[in-house]
DNA sequence: GGCTCGTGTGAAAGCGGTTTCAGAAGTGAT
DNA sequence: ATCACTTCTGAAACCGCTTTCACACGAGCC
């Protein structure tokens, strides 16, 4: 942008106004169509813009304005594919208004979140926060900072802040309430990272289904195919007759490594996933799911933060709400 | 950022230096280093910065600088799985660097490709345009801006543009050489888009192919797995005896449709993905494929621009070679 | 024809930083 | 004690755009 050797100095405004013979001041009103200006002027600055092929600088603007037109996302892990989707779904929103999405990664490390979330808050409208992993303590420091940011994928119990999440419970009831019904009693749970609300949700989902006669016990695992995999051996000599996990990775592991010792699914064991990441187009692996519905999560995150931005925001956190998918891994309870 | 009503008003440098009893421009220094600065002073400025909770206004930086301290990405989908990797190694390649990263999706549409190109380039120090589809003319005229620019994934014979690139067509020649050697004679392969340059390069290497003594006819597919599933069908007549696709997805559909007709592989028909989309982890199919080093290639574009932003590059596009993995899917041809 | 009013335009003051430039101290040599 | 030279600091210009403010101009009215 300055010029730096070899390259062809930048185009400004003055350049734009001194070629039409008018005004910066004017040359930014028909740009932003701010106010009216006479048609011979604004087909002038048409023309000089179009000949000098300028193009406004963006960072004079957000300074000018008090405004970027950029929203930050913070995510975990990019790699992850729960995200993809949500991140499409977000930058489709900001584009629909005129923003563009700047996008970090933590490497699910808590430590450097906190120090990406404040780069974001300077150089954002808003920050939608995924899943953050920071402590309690330190979200509430970001919070107060009144910078325009919505949660995503985590209920902070008596901070208010814009947030929106996935019904990990009621999609976790679901599960257990398709096993029982088909006559399941004792289930293991292969869980995710301990630290995650969203697998203390999922957990939480565990006494309800009491209620429902199936009694869950919970094994730590892990978050992917290899951790499912390893996990599942310790299972067979206990009594279960289903298998839970914390996502669909973990199900395809398990699956995949019962397949090798030969135990047949489902007839010896059911195996549920917990659709945090859709395979199932790919895999053709029919497994039983919940699913969420992650482009809606991410077109509900982009517009609530663009409310924010626009008008203030004070609604109560949302539940997106799951759905079950019963497909070939799940069955009666062997005898 | 302004003060909006009920917003806390921004902090700025004046603040922290009034604060600290001294000048805008000495917090400055003390805050990027760049000048020594009394240490008494040091402290009061730290002090101030803490006390106050300072943050930089990155615009006002990037515009005094001439830099905006951000590169952009421009990727067709985001939901392609292929992505998310590289995007992760970008990422974290600009960080290192002190770079942030903005994310644009094209949504596969050659159209709005430009626009979000120009977009970028008003706003990042250099941009990363991944696969792009907008036609020849468009792309000389886009770097005709001089602006810093590396090409991913699309080499432009006679524009001379940092670029990097897979090496499809070496990639492709394995697969063929690989299933020459079994003894295979007459393939097809599933073609994926037609405009596409990466699907154009693997088409590429059939011609070299019947030097192995490999015939391989190509048949209009797609890139997605309900592409292969559809298409494999009318293969089942003809006398070929592999199947080589565009794309893993495609693949794994293939294998899908010939599972349920009762068609074994690799007895029947040897089936070698192209690994645009590494899924074995999670499918376990042992698909027979070539991987793509999609890290690697996030990382070396990283690099390539952040080069060409502070020194300059020139060098020829680089390929970066593929890797053949035979697993289960490819054999012997039937007799 | 003079006066008010509404309209379109330009000059200039920001926005919040960085960087140049010149001046004030402080140092050492003569 | 004076002078030349560093070193550190602050004032002010500047980055490129937006927006306020004041002014000039023409229309409409009495």
């Amino acid at each position: 942008m300055q010029n730096r050797p070899g390259r062809s100095p930048r185009i400004t405004i003055n350049d734009v106004s001194t070629a039409a013979g008018v005004s910066p001041a004017t040359v930014s009103r028909v740009l932003n169509g701010t106010a009216k200006v006479d048609s011979s002027l604004v087909d002038r600055v048409h023309d000089a813009v179009r000949k000098l092929g300028y193009r406004p600088n963006a960072a004079a603007q957000g300074l000018a304005r008090g405004e970027w037109g950029t929203i930050g996302v913070l995510v975990p892990d990019l790699a992850n594919p729960y995200f993809p989707d949500v991140l499409k779904a977000v930058s489709s929103v900001a584009r629909a208004h005129g923003r563009r999405m700047m996008v970090m990664e933590s490497d699910e490390d808590p430590a450097v979140e906190h120090d990406l979330v404040e780069d974001l808050m300077r150089c954002c409208d808003g920050v939608l926060l995924c899943s953050p992993r920071m402590p309690r303590a330190e979200l509430a420091e970001l919070l107060s900072r009144e910078h325009p940011m919505v949660l995503f994928n985590r209920v902070v119990p008596g901070l208010t802040v814009p947030s929106i999440s996935v019904d990990f419970h009621g999609g976790m009831t679901q599960v257990c309430g398709h096993l029982a019904q088909l006559g399941h009693r004792r289930a293991a749970y292969l869980s995710g990272p301990s630290a995650s609300w969203a697998n203390a949700e999922r957990i939480r989902a565990f006494e309800g289904a009491r209620a429902f006669g199936l009694e869950v016990n919970v094994i730590e695992c892990g978050a992917g195919s290899q951790a499912g995999y390893d996990a599942v051996g310790a299972l067979l000599e206990s009594e279960v007759t289903a298998i839970l996990t914390y996502n669909d990775l973990v199900a395809l592991g398990a699956l995949s490594r019962l397949n090798e010792l030969g135990v047949s699914v489902p007839a010896q064991y059911s195996v549920v996933g917990f659709d945090d990441i859709s395979l199932d187009r790919v895999a053709h692996s029919n497994l039983t799911t919940v699913s969420v519905p992650r482009d809606e999560l991410g077109r509900r995150a982009g517009e609530i933060l663009e409310q924010l931005l626009v008008n203030g925001y004070d609604a109560d956190p949302l539940y997106l709400p799951m759905a079950l998918h019963v497909r070939d891994t799940s069955g009666p309870p062997r005898r």
